[in-house]
DNA sequence: CGTTTGATTGACACGAGTCAACACCAGTGG
DNA sequence: CCACTGGTGTTGACTCGTGTCAATCAAACG
């Protein structure tokens, strides 16, 4: 199945109605290379993009060039389910490594959205979770030191990838470079490379290859005071 | 006129009719002290809330205590528009000073939205900026200095202010305490304290009796390295 | 092969946190 | 009227987490 799909039933319960409309509506695919924009800044997108596979971030930059990225898009996600609202987008849209991309005209989403109600509270339950994870992002960044922010960010993607059944062994594929990284967490890539490293001396995770390897998940949530109520999962899907 | 339908002007025109349906909505209010949880995380809230005049906040805290809040609400903000899909609350909504608060009970939401299309167009625009809102302290968190994170917190409230027509000659209502302050840019509050007489110092900024006046808009703007786009005025209402 | 990109390491600097003391109120109650 | 209080703001001294700069290494690649 879809990891589009996938996702879409953890927020409401689907037909198979439901399921053959959203198959068709993401018929559409394209490869992206990685590091590759999907959307810049100032674009007023007309198709709406959806993750099938790969990982794809949202990115703001600052005058100098400073970069944060505010966002990740693990497969099942999608990346602007509502930007027509806005006319202009705020921020970029770019993948990591190499993706899968869904391109979904608009005509198509409108007419999902309106003739499968189920589908659309599932799409808006997905967007909410993604607003959730920004305040929960807020919060990393503000409060917990860099550590306890990586372990945290591999505990999130470690949920997320597994919802979508990407996560076997709790080991999973990840495709950035230590710049994305610290790009991800407000770091430094010298001091994203050093706390890489202790999480790595304590035994609690592998990387290698682009591959995640979380060898004791507990303790790398308790490590990174991890809560995952703020993905809204209602234990549907979890382990 | 009421700040909350100010506010819902910019996201979308609204007719006289719209106009006072949105009145009827939000006629039933309450008068909330200092410091007043108006949502606990964990709830299931069953009304709307809307800021009338005061600021509240969203919060989020970790099991130590640490606490960042996560989000301000000025008078013409929603505090949640869509809480009814996720079941549950994974945050908190506290008032800052004193706040008079609107209650929207429901089903009021739910005629509102389908019997007032431009409305629901209009609230979906300010969920959406307030989504935009959180990505952009996002990168203040991750990339910004404590200065230009505080001046940059200062320039978004003073236009958000302006737009609901509480910020004459650039000065308005601030009734953080230095503590919550330090908990919105996630700063001890020691650093904060210096920080803000940086700012004093360079004689950009006023800060007393609760009132804050910006003496040099465009010269903090620069500091903050701050670009307006991301809350989607349009110029609408600038100045 | 050289070239490039990403990972790693060390030395050092600096922004921000911590701790502790003190000042300045606005209430409050004796 | 005046001590006492608790909350807030302010200051100094010191610590420590992270950033910066620069060199080196490893792997990928044309």
């Amino acid at each position: 199945v879809s990891p589009l799909i996938r996702k879409l039933e953890c927020g409401a319960p689907l037909s198979d109605l439901d399921r053959a409309a959203i198959a068709r509506a993401v018929a559409d695919r394209r490869q992206a290379g990685p590091r590759e924009d999907l959307i810049r800044q100032g674009d007023r997108p007309h198709a709406m993009h959806g993750v099938l596979s790969g990982i794809a971030c949202r990115y703001k930059t600052l005058p100098e060039g400073e970069r944060q990225i505010v966002g990740l898009m693990v497969p099942g996600d999608f990346c602007d389910v509502h930007f027509h609202i806005l006319g202009t987008v705020d921020h970029s849209i770019a993948t990591i490594g190499a993706c899968e991309i869904a391109l979904v005209p608009r005509h198509a989403i409108d007419r999902l959205i309106s003739e499968h109600p189920s589908v659309a509270r599932a799409m808006w339950w997905a967007s909410l979770v993604d607003e959730a994870t920004l305040r929960e992002w807020l919060l990393s960044m503000g409060q917990r030191s860099a550590i306890q922010r990586m372990a945290h960010l591999f505990c999130e993607l470690r949920l997320r990838m597994k919802l979508v059944g990407l996560a076997e062994d709790d080991t999973f594929d990840f495709p950035l470079t230590q710049a994305e990284l610290s790009d991800v967490l407000g770091l430094s890539s010298v001091h994203a490379n050093r706390t890489l490293q202790e999480l790595r001396g304590a035994d609690l995770i592998t990387l290698r290859n682009n591959r995640l390897q979380i060898h004791d998940p507990a303790a790398l949530q308790e490590l990174a005071e991890f809560d995952p109520a703020y993905l809204h999962l209602e234990s549907r899907q979890l382990a």
